[in-house]
DNA sequence: GCCGTTTTCGGCCCGACTGTTTTCAGTCG
């Protein structure tokens, strides 16, 4: 697929564009086109074919022929216009904080600085404060741009971002002067990835509370501190993370909310909505001319504008808007449905729990079934199971479910998917396990496709497991064909896993609303290696609804003879 | 560059903070 490439090379125009001063919208235009490229789950080059691009809304007449130009070409002249006369690394320069456009073309021009050495360069010896409307202090902010360009990863993974923003919001409750206080921003809307952590809280004196806020004792350095916004660099670990906390007035509580977690693309969709009915909405509230409407709450936001509650995880301007506006939204599964967990790990393998403190903590969380599957003997370094122990496992966990009540303990295992698409355990003892799922560890790049499929076809299967392989900012996943693998589990009626470890979140939730549209269902498995990790199943329950999921995609929202039966069936 | 039951031209979300300025540009979210 062609679609990662494409997306790059309109974020590089629009960069370009951007640096040498272009109109706006059209730099908004060719990001816009990145973002739809990149989470397009169809083949562009299929679309292309079918005549279909400028059905996508945000593609049009110019972006569709460029992208079919490119697929004839295998270039853009405007790509390659945009970047004339720009060295190579000058715009990697545009994700230093502080320095943004304007000022890197000043710094190009005059002081012919191409790349992160000559910035620094042009900082040290002083003549970069000399350009026009420059000075010590924006400077010296660039400076600090610059250290936390170099320090700072990315993005951080969503659970990360949770542990982080925790501890900064129950010290803001230490805080006399704070009323009410909340995550925002991609942390709300359970983004698998945060950048920066974003907080809100309310309080009569806005100046006092942001700060207590740069007082926090993790805080690296202020960025800024105003009455009403406050932004601090925090030490996390080796990592600095930039914190924002937002004040507002309890009777802006709602709109600031609503504001401030986003999207940035659907908060331009919901107030161009409220502009077309006369209405203009800001972090302070929803207003007719000058009159205030609403703002107290989100639902009282969302109602002004005559639409229902939209859940942060769908807030992507995804398509949610306009099913809002026809009364036509998920009514998305809650982690209150899960009713087991289908992917746990035991001291059998490389689990650190046991069996019966799995099922204890099982029992604890609500479920009504736990299965243990740990992986099968050719993942070595995980001290995979052989079909020895494996028999040794079943008899204990037969055993544990007579003593230990109120909680099925399924049998099952990570079977190991080899090279030619057979699996590394024997077929009549696999047939014999309540729960098989099927793995690929190995061989990454070998006809993934074929073997996923042969492994759907194989009757001892129940479940594909993190069927991408992705590892979230370190590994891209399997060369796999996708649709082909959703419609043979689709036909075969097999499950695909969602696995909730926080650096897989595979399937992704674009993957998994295409599932949901081709009808395949989904497992959620947290893939946990000890009990503590079971605490997981938040984050896959979050990536479902991001995936616009609804209880019945999810077999294991099901009561166990339920679920039995589904997997049987 | 995209888009259109008021438009094929003229819009395109809205505001805070900072630093450099005597009224605002740049940056950020």
């Amino acid at each position: 697929m062609k679609n990662k490439e494409l997306s790059r090379i309109f974020a590089e125009i629009a960069d370009a564009l951007e640096f040498k001063g272009e109109n706006r919208f059209k730099i908004i235009a060719y990001r816009k086109a990145s973002k739809i490229l990149d989470e397009l789950t169809d083949d562009v080059e299929v679309l292309a074919r079918r005549g279909q691009l400028q059905e996508i809304p945000g593609i049009g007449e110019g972006i569709a022929k460029k992208i079919e130009e490119y697929l004839t070409t295998r270039g853009i002249k405007k790509h390659k216009e945009a970047l004339s006369g720009i060295p190579k690394d000058l715009l990697k320069l545009l994700k230093v904080q502080n320095l943004g456009p304007k000022t890197l073309a000043l710094a190009y021009e005059k002081l012919g600085v191409k790349n992160l050495e000559d910035l620094k360069r042009v900082i040290d010896n002083g003549s970069m404060a000399d350009l026009f409307r420059m000075g010590r202090q924006r400077v010296d902010n660039i400076k600090k741009g610059i250290e936390a360009f170099v320090r700072t990863r990315e993005r951080i993974l969503l659970y990360e971002a949770f542990e982080i923003s925790d501890e900064i919001v129950n010290y803001l409750k230490t805080c006399p002067e704070v009323e009410k206080v909340a995550p925002a921003g991609s942390l709300r809307r359970m983004k698998e990835t945060v950048g920066d952590i974003d907080i809100l809280a309310t309080g009569k004196d806005g100046a006092l509370i942001i700060d207590f806020f740069t007082k926090y004792p993790k805080t690296d350095r202020i960025i800024a501190s105003g009455k009403t916004r406050g932004s601090i660099v925090v030490r996390t670990g080796r990592d600095l993370r930039q914190v924002d906390l937002r004040i507002v007035q309890s009777d802006s509580y709602g709109a600031a909310l609503q504001y401030f977690t986003g999207s940035k693309a659907h908060n331009i969709r919901l107030r161009s909505i409220a502009k077309e009915k006369g209405l203009k909405i800001s972090e302070y509230g929803v207003f007719r001319s000058n009159e205030k409407i609403a703002g107290k709450s989100e639902e009282e936001v969302y109602k002004a504008v005559g639409l229902p509650y939209i859940p942060p995880e769908l807030r992507e301007n995804r398509g949610e808007l306009e099913a809002a506006l026809e009364e036509k939204l998920p009514k998305l599964v809650n982690l209150s449905d899960v009713k087991g967990d289908l992917h746990v790990h035991s001291t059998y393998s490389d689990g650190l729990s046991t069996i019966k403190e799995t099922a204890q903590h099982a029992k604890a969380l609500g479920y009504e079934y736990v299965a243990i599957c740990d992986h099968s003997k050719s993942v070595r370094y995980a001290g995979g199971l052989n079909e020895d122990r494996l028999k040794e496992q079943m008899s204990e966990i037969e055993k544990l479910n007579d003593e230990v009540k109120g909680i099925k303990i399924l049998k099952g295992i990570e079977v190991d998917i080899l090279g030619d698409g057979t699996l590394d355990l024997d077929h009549e003892l696999l047939k014999q396990l309540d729960v098989v799922i099927a793995a690929i560890h190995m061989g990454f790049k070998k006809n993934v496709t074929e073997r996923i499929v042969k492994t759907i076809e194989n009757s001892s299967v129940d479940i594909i497991a993190h069927p991408t392989g992705r590892l979230i900012s370190t590994r891209e996943g399997y060369d796999i064909n996708i649709d082909r693998v959703m419609e043979k589990a689709e036909e075969h009626r097999k499950l695909l896993e969602l696995n909730a470890t926080p650096n897989r979140l595979d399937l992704n939730e674009v993957y998994l609303r295409k599932a949901k549209d081709i009808g395949v269902k989904i497992s959620i498995g947290t893939d946990a290696h000890s009990v503590a990790d079971m605490r997981w199943m938040l984050l896959g329950i979050s990536t479902a609804r991001r995936g616009w999921l609804e209880k019945r995609d999810i077999v294991n929202t099901l009561s166990y003879g339920e679920m039995f039966r589904r997997l049987r069936s």
